[in-house]
DNA sequence: GTAGCTGCAAATCATTTGCATAACC
DNA sequence: GGTTATGCAAATGATTTGCAGCTAC
């Protein structure tokens, strides 16, 4: 977090764009929340501290993380978009259980070479990559069971 | 198409639905043309042919056509979903080029069975999974080498 | 000092909903 | 005939933008 911190500074300077108080204090929030932030949910978190700090700029925090490549925005099920912090060159990918919401990280080597074999097969260089796998997690379907 | 169509006039039937006009006019213009289509453009389509069909008339088709399995609501990059037709059972994914917006299918099994046992490892029993690869295309790699 | 920020309110854009009229079964 | 569908206009909800004042460099 501190090496994210510096690295979004580092980004901000080398842009050209000021180093304020407001972005330091959303990108500190927003690491330090973990994973898996709506805008509004980051909003509320770095609202505790900084009550003057209005949603719209979280909103453009949060799309310059993006761009210093510090975040990631997602867009799963629901109708908000999902940002998670993203560390330099790493990339996993997600299980969400449909029952309960729950957001499961994996990374899985040989699915990703096969991908870029299927791309190269059709000419296509890959990028990114998006895959997400949809099911019910384990606790979910005791629960299920036990209520039969 | 016509064994699309007749599935979606049963499913209507079974639900207790109505098997309008509209729905008619637009299950056909969707099926008819092909793939990836937002609600917009099915709209554009279906108007040339009825135009006093409303857009709202378009959405709420596409979503009866979702409940009956015959249709798939994705969102790739935009801002717009895109909705295409769906056979029964049959599951694609999708190659993106994030250069000229070309979307290209493909079915992979040993991908999914990978999914399948990585989901397992975790606890997780999948019902659906969603996987995007964003690259460029060989034609956009071609062009960019030629600007050079 | 000045270009780039912030925060508010207002705009936007895709999608949904309320409601009066019209169409199916 | 009664219920469900349609189409219009208006609502919604997430995100963006215009603009006047504020701040970092």
């Amino acid at each position: 977090m501190r090496q994210a911190l510096a690295h979004f500074s580092a980004f901000l300077a080398a842009s050209g764009l000021k180093n304020t108080r407001q972005r330091q204090a959303i990108a500190k929030a927003f690491f330090g929340a973990g994973t898996h932030l709506t805008a509004e949910q980051l909003y509320r978190r770095v609202s505790k501290r900084h009550p003057k700090i209005g949603l719209v700029t979280v909103y453009r925090t949060l799309k310059l993380l993006a761009a210093a490549g510090l975040a990631k925005e997602r867009q799963f099920g629901g109708s908000q978009a999902l940002y998670e912090p993203e560390q330099e060159g790493m990339h996993h990918d997600h299980l969400i259980c449909t029952a309960c919401g729950k957001i499961v990280e994996f990374e899985n080597d040989l699915i990703e070479s096969l991908q870029n074999k299927v791309a190269e097969q059709r000419g296509f260089l890959v990028q990114d990559h998006k895959l997400e796998l949809y099911g019910i997690c384990r606790e979910c379907r005791t629960r299920e069971r036990r209520e039969d």
